[in-house]
DNA sequence: CACGTCACCTGCGTGC
DNA sequence: TGCACGCAGGTGACGT
């Protein structure tokens, strides 16, 4: 479920559950998942650690631990469940924080992840693993003309560029499409073709349809459910041989860079440059 | 630098 | 019902 509208949202939903409480123990159950330090190093760090604040950025979700920042990174099946008490581990949790009040009342956070795909670092130094993303989109950094004059610098096609977290930190594989489709863009167009006023609409449309898709909670596709509701409002994702929204002609599902692509053949002409 | 390919994993829907 | 197959919201390591 991760791109960067569902991160925001696990970001914020658990946010005022864990904030204020101690890790008091981690059981870590896939020691693949751990990108850094070793098994051994990470839950005797984690003990006893307070969450201070919570926050995300790109696909990257942060606790602030006293001493440590704790990223998690859920790739293409990860997801973050809170839980009352203690409870035995589920079948796909890798990571679960055993954590508690100051009062005295437990709880857990489990970090779940059927595919295996998911990564967590816990580190003093998270600049090491965030450093090379590009801008987040949503915030002042991002403008118009940053895009236009970046797009000019890319002979990139322009969906793997828009892939690209260091490019632009956030968007995946739906975000993208449903992107390129507002922006009447082909996935196939090249960065540095694009005109001013192309890279505007795109800016645009890159951040409107993030923020529609954080006020929707997200989207929940296949058997990942987080209760949000934008996957019933997608206008070309996963919708390939039903009409496009804005002409109802046929929606069309192609590869490109290894991924499903959607598009209106109508509203995203491709200009052979 | 740009691009293609593969690897990493499990689960689900489809079609035979 | 069983089974093979293709596909999936992401990224990183290669090779050309």
């Amino acid at each position: 479920m991760p791109e960067l509208p569902e991160v925001e949202t696990i970001a914020r939903a658990i946010k005022p559950e864990i904030v204020g409480k101690i890790i008091v123990s981690a059981n870590l159950l896939w020691a693949g998942s751990l990108a850094v330090p070793s098994a051994k190093k990470f839950i005797a760090q984690v003990a006893g650690q307070k969450i201070n604040r919570v926050s995300r950025r790109a696909k990257y979700l942060i606790l602030h631990l006293q001493d440590y920042d704790l990223l998690l990174h859920l790739r293409m099946s990860g997801d973050i469940l809170l839980r009352e008490g203690r409870s035995a581990p589920e079948k796909h949790d890798r990571l679960v924080l055993n954590l508690r009040t100051k009062n005295g009342r437990l709880s857990q956070l489990a970090f779940r992840d059927p595919r295996k795909f998911g990564r967590i670092w816990l580190t003093e130094n998270p600049q090491t693993f965030l450093g090379k993303l590009g801008p987040e989109p949503l915030e002042k950094a991002f403008t118009p003309q940053w895009l236009f004059e970046n797009l000019q610098k890319k002979k990139r096609l322009l969906k793997p560029l828009l892939l690209d977290q260091t490019f632009i930190a956030g968007l995946g594989n739906i975000y993208t499409d449903e992107s390129l489709h507002i922006a009447k863009l082909h996935p196939l167009s090249h960065a540095n073709a694009l005109s001013p006023d192309q890279a505007r609409n795109l800016h645009k449309a890159i951040q409107s349809v993030l923020r529609e898709g954080i006020r929707r909670n997200g989207a929940s596709i296949d058997w990942v459910y987080r209760g949000g509701d934008f996957q019933n409002h997608f206008r070309v994702y996963g919708r390939n041989g039903s009409p496009c929204p804005v002409c109802h002609a046929v929606i069309q599902k192609m590869t490109v860079g290894q991924r499903g692509t959607h598009v209106c053949p109508a509203c995203q002409v491709l200009e052979r440059k």
